[in-house]
DNA sequence: AATGAATGAGTTTTCATTCAT
DNA sequence: AATGAATGAAAACTCATTCAT
């Protein structure tokens, strides 16, 4: 028999987990102990693993509430754009804007857990598929209409656009000079649009 | 355990950068003991210390050779192409053909330096500088021979080529499939120059 | 192993405390080790981490609790002797006999501790001169009564008192021959009160 | 064969001396290492354990050399004072002045080799004897002279003096402010000579 | 005689995880 | 269900001392 409800479980949960995000945020996940997320949250060392198996668990538990919600945001945003430049822009606004709001999470996804060999398979890398395959969308539908060069690969373009935006916000956050959104996110898309050539390129 | 004489000095350094090399590249930089690098190059822990003061030093001192080493190689594939368009497939395909060879060592790079506070300033920030102004010089006699368009900032293609590269390596990289060289350093430069769009683009 | 329950956390502290002093006392601050203090108190080396935040803070631990044991000790002495003299009388034999019943303390305090940078300004320091202060008023009280010479510096009678006693007592220590304590008490007090010459002094 | 002459030797030890005095007086005994000493001295680790057996006997080595100096320089200036008192005022003003001169020494002894069991019977503790018992010649001179009462127990002078004379000197070293030898030094000879009370102490 | 590379034991401290209460 | 005291296994780094050269 139960001494707390599953809504007071719940509530636990949810506070443990932003206690985590937290502290993983600002001290990183090795330099982070357990006990801090413990005291942040206001409960007892023993009682996280009540909730979480490992501190490796908590790690990803944030990260996938984290993708959770952007990819809930991303698609609300990417549905509201008409055309397919008009949805390739916003997406990469909006991507652009996630490093802006969430350095310290898409950090912690791209330092701690994106090299690791048990990434691929896990709950976090299906969710980071799902946060990408909007693009895949985008790309399938501008192929559709016609808007997209018949021999580019998708899965290409996926990577360059996210890898290529991930080196653009993490120089402007380690130079440490604030990122205009807006500008940066159109020279962007301008760029994965029309390419570098003045001409039509081989 | 045989002591060395004096010109012997460099082999042993030579000895303990290939034992962090592989041991870094194995198991990551915090994974990794000190103790593991001493057992593999056949030494004391002790001695790791004689010639790197810190394990912080031996991965800098790691990553440093790794960059004084590729980039000769590039500088000279770079410098034996023609045209403009041509320099860029070239830089691109070793780019891509770097990350297929050396994956662990640009792992570690991007995962244990890049993103550290310590990196803006040090030799490794400055050898990776030299890395990529192989890129931005190439950019700069392009634009002086109108290859490239007038309204493109030259550190965001930087920074969209080997941040595209480095996700598409990876994603080959973790899916187990090798890469075709080749095949994807020809898309990633038709995507670069060209973009997107069927048409010129916004 | 028991667990303890949280009543007993003070004795917890106190075994770990006489383990200490114990270990401290025996081999020295730097030569001992504070697994060697674990053991000695029955538990792992991190619990040690618990309680006190440094092997430093447990040497000062062990002095604070060992100052405040003493201070109350010479103060009721100090307060159930009549004269200047006596009082002067008393508190050397307290003194004294301090060093004979805690010299491994004593000379944990003058050796590891009194000579630190760090001193000036601790709580070891503020109890010292608690301690030392019970003759400061001494003085002054007989100085008001008309006792000591008027052209003594009070500060001055303190160290020659303090540093006299401590050498004495050390002799016979290292000497090995037991203290005969109210015969040397009496024969310092007799040195401090009347000096060594025959006539007044210059 | 010796490769090196007797003559060399010694230099060689003088240096390694020096070296051994600077860096210990600097450091202390457990922060300074053999290797410091080696680099001051200007040769390797190695050799230092060809002159002394081990980084102990080099700090014995450092604190005997320091003591034959002091021994001679303060028999030489008390053997210039003509009365008892002055004998003692000089003797007192000298023992002053050698913690203001040599403040990292003295306390290198006083911490580092005085409380140690291996002291007693060592070499620095007969030549700490010999340094005492200049004083010792004093009082016995004294006593045969009627200048001191008859009581007293010299060897209990002995050591509130330079017990005293430490703790004074010690107290003006932490505040940091600088003795004013002179005054310093006539007030604790009065105080030796005519102790404290107004009258003739009991 | 001299070197200095090499050793390897030893130290403090941290923390994820467990489990008696 | 909740606690938090306790564990114990690392792990980085230092250095006195040795000994092949």
């Amino acid at each position: 028999m139960p001494r707390i409800s599953a809504e007071r479980m719940q509530d636990r949960e949810d506070s443990l987990l932003a206690a985590a995000r937290e502290v993983f945020a600002c001290k990183g996940y090795e330099a982070a102990a357990v006990s801090d997320v413990a005291r942040v949250a206001g409960v007892s060392d023993g009682l996280v693993y009540r909730y979480f198996g490992s501190k490796r668990d908590l790690l990803l538990a944030v990260l996938d509430s984290f993708y959770s919600r952007i990819i809930d945001d991303l698609e609300r945003a990417v549905s509201l754009s008409a055309s397919f430049e008009q949805r390739v822009a916003t997406l990469v606004h909006k991507h652009v804007e996630r490093f802006v709001d969430d350095m310290a999470l898409c950090r912690l996804f791209i330092v701690e857990v994106r090299n690791f060999d048990e990434y691929v398979g896990s709950e976090t890398h299906e969710l980071n598929r799902r946060y990408t395959s909007i693009l895949m969308r985008i790309l399938a539908d501008g192929r559709a209409e016609g808007r997209v060069a018949g021999d580019i690969d998708d899965r290409l373009v996926r990577d360059m656009m996210f890898g290529g935006i991930e080196h653009v916000a993490w120089r402007h956050i380690l130079a440490g000079h604030p990122i205009d959104v807006e500008r940066v996110a159109g020279q962007i898309t301008r760029l994965l649009l029309g390419g570098i050539s003045t001409s039509r390129a081989s």
